[in-house]
RNA sequence: GGUCGGUUGGCCGAGUGGUUAGGCAACGGUCUGCAAAACCGUGUACAGCGGUUCAAAUCCGCUACCGACCUCCA
């Protein structure tokens, strides 16, 4: 049974049932971060809807090729600005370090918070510095295709006659190339561009620019959306399935990469565009130049005056996944304190549902069905454009099942046994390989273990003789101690708060 | 200024032209020695105004407020 998987499609603004080029492969290619400071948590947001469109596709049994780029180049600060230097090129002068070293600290740390967010790596992770032949070519190419015109050793894509042949141009965004001009016209005139909406793909490198490759048209280095088109095109093929990024990235850089492709390949790089909505903090986008971003690393430690507590690394890709993925998602204290709880309470019952052990005669009723309609619910929500709050709302419905049947309160040979093993295994594949939630290992200290099985054997004595004062003193002083302990039908158990 | 998007109950957050989203919090119940945990139940929300319709929170228009992009950004 092949699923009929839909997604958003940024470019035709609708959803569509999502069909590969090639039957059981999908290429896929992620705007990835400029490395030229701390991952923030916006960034995160991105790439964990990422990781999971790549989990679901692996788990509908498709082979996946995932290319994420790093771009360690930079991006002009100021395009105009002659003296504009590249972003990672101005942070190594400030910090007197080289170039590349701002790069390796930077792509370390981006990888190791991806990693603890349990977001697979991309099958290919390419540099933008170990592509500029490929980058050179293409900007021969379309020289040698017409769109793009020299000028003193920098290169300009010709975005108006490119826009006047190709109905593209516009398309992704919906921006109009008359607004463009018009909007940037009075502003910057003395630019040595034929036309404000041209872009630069190749840069004449100014005097103390660092980053600086020789080329036929100058010592420079490649432009700002000339990656994206060379390493997707390299890896993917001219043509492949799926084009991902930021909100943020749509205009300029996913429409001029579109301009780009087109004029150098003849074709539109990717069947769909996929673009996920900012992160917020009080309604504002997070971001760098706003001074309003929080690192992952101040949320895992708490160390953040916006922060009640600490959070781990599952609390928040649980926190992302409550929200849609092209909704705006406004990051708060509570909404993470809730997110905390949500996991915990969801990690319980994963626990829980593989320790259910079928008992007694099969007695099946309605609840048999309920599950299994709960069951195929999470992936109908999954092939909606992946809606995760409705995954997850759907299995809070089953995590309310579970706690019932391991105290009791539904009998287990209510549904047969097939389905029992179904909501075991589902319930795991949907939760771990699907969403990436994994447990944390919060009770592996056996140590601490034993120690407790023991007040829990003390107190169960205390009870079975009545001594109340003592059992309730044993219950108390572990609840004061970040302890608390659970009477279910099968005994006590224990959690940390 | 231009383009696009949002406004859902105490908070978060889905969704749909007519039928319970879900979570957190709250309250009631079951269970319990009492609690906690767990389960069950309760809340009747969709910015405002007008229109289309048998029926709109859901479609259309206007207004208000918020945001994104138009400049590097995930």
């Amino acid at each position: 049974m092949k699923s009929q998987f839909s997604v958003y499609n940024s470019l035709t603004k609708k959803k569509e049932v999502f069909k590969p080029l090639i039957a059981d492969r999908v290429g896929m290619y992620v705007c990835g971060p400029t490395v030229y400071s701390n991952a923030h948590l916006g960034n995160c947001r991105t790439f964990t809807s990422f990781d999971l469109i790549y989990r679901y596709l692996t788990h509908l049994n498709y082979k996946v090729r995932y290319v994420r780029n790093i771009t360690d180049v930079g991006h002009l600060e100021n395009e105009e600005d002659m003296t504009g230097e590249d972003k990672i090129a101005k942070k190594a002068r400030l910090e007197q370090i080289e170039p590349m070293e701002i790069v390796q600290r930077y792509t370390l740390d981006f990888k190791n918070v991806m990693s603890m967010l349990n977001n697979h790596p991309p099958s290919i992770e390419p540099t933008a510095t170990g592509h500029i032949i490929e980058q050179i070519e293409m900007v021969q190419k379309i020289l040698d295709n017409g769109y793009a015109y020299e000028r003193n050793g920098s290169v300009y894509f010709k975005t108006v006659q490119f826009a006047e042949k190709h109905d593209e141009y516009g398309q992704l965004s919906g921006k109009k190339i008359e607004d463009l001009r018009q909007e940037t016209r009075d502003l910057k005139a003395q630019s040595e561009k034929d036309h404000p909406a041209d872009f630069a793909i190749w840069m004449k490198a100014h005097e103390n620019h660092i980053m600086r490759w020789d080329s036929p048209w100058s010592v420079g280095f490649p432009g700002w959306h000339l990656e994206c088109s060379a390493m997707s095109t390299k890896y993917l093929g001219e043509r492949f399935d799926i084009h991902g990024g930021g909100m943020d990235l749509q205009f300029p850089h996913h429409e001029n990469e579109i301009a780009q492709n087109v004029s150098c390949c003849e074709t539109s790089p990717a069947s769909y565009w996929m673009h996920t909505n900012m992160l917020t903090f009080e309604g504002v986008k997070m971001s760098k130049s706003l001074n309003n971003s929080i690192l992952p690393e101040e949320l895992f430690t708490g160390n953040n005056h916006l922060l009640s507590q600490a959070y781990s690394p599952m609390t928040l890709r649980f926190f992302f996944l409550r929200s849609h993925y092209r909704s705006i998602c406004d990051f708060s204290d509570k909404g993470l304190q809730d997110a905390e709880k949500n996991y915990k309470n969801m990690m319980s019952a994963l626990k829980a549902v593989q320790e259910l052990e079928y008992i007694g005669k099969e007695k099946v009723n309605d609840e048999d069905k309920v599950i299994n309609d709960l069951l195929d619910q999470c992936f109908i929500h999954l092939d909606d454009d992946l809606n995760t709050p409705r995954v997850l709302a759907t299995l809070f419905e089953l995590v309310a099942k579970i706690n019932a049947f391991k105290n009791k309160q539904l009998k287990i040979n209510h549904i047969s046994k097939a389905t029992l093993e179904r909501m075991q295994t589902t319930f795991k594949i949907v939760l771990q390989d699907i969403l990436g939630l994994l447990p944390e290992e919060e009770n592996s200290d056996a140590v601490l273990d034993n120690v407790l099985q023991v007040l829990i054997e003390m107190r169960k004595t205390a009870r079975a003789n009545k001594d109340w004062a003592a059992s309730d003193l044993i219950r108390d002083q572990l609840l004061a101690a970040g302890i608390q302990l659970k009477d279910g039908a099968d005994g006590t158990s224990w959690s940390k708060l």
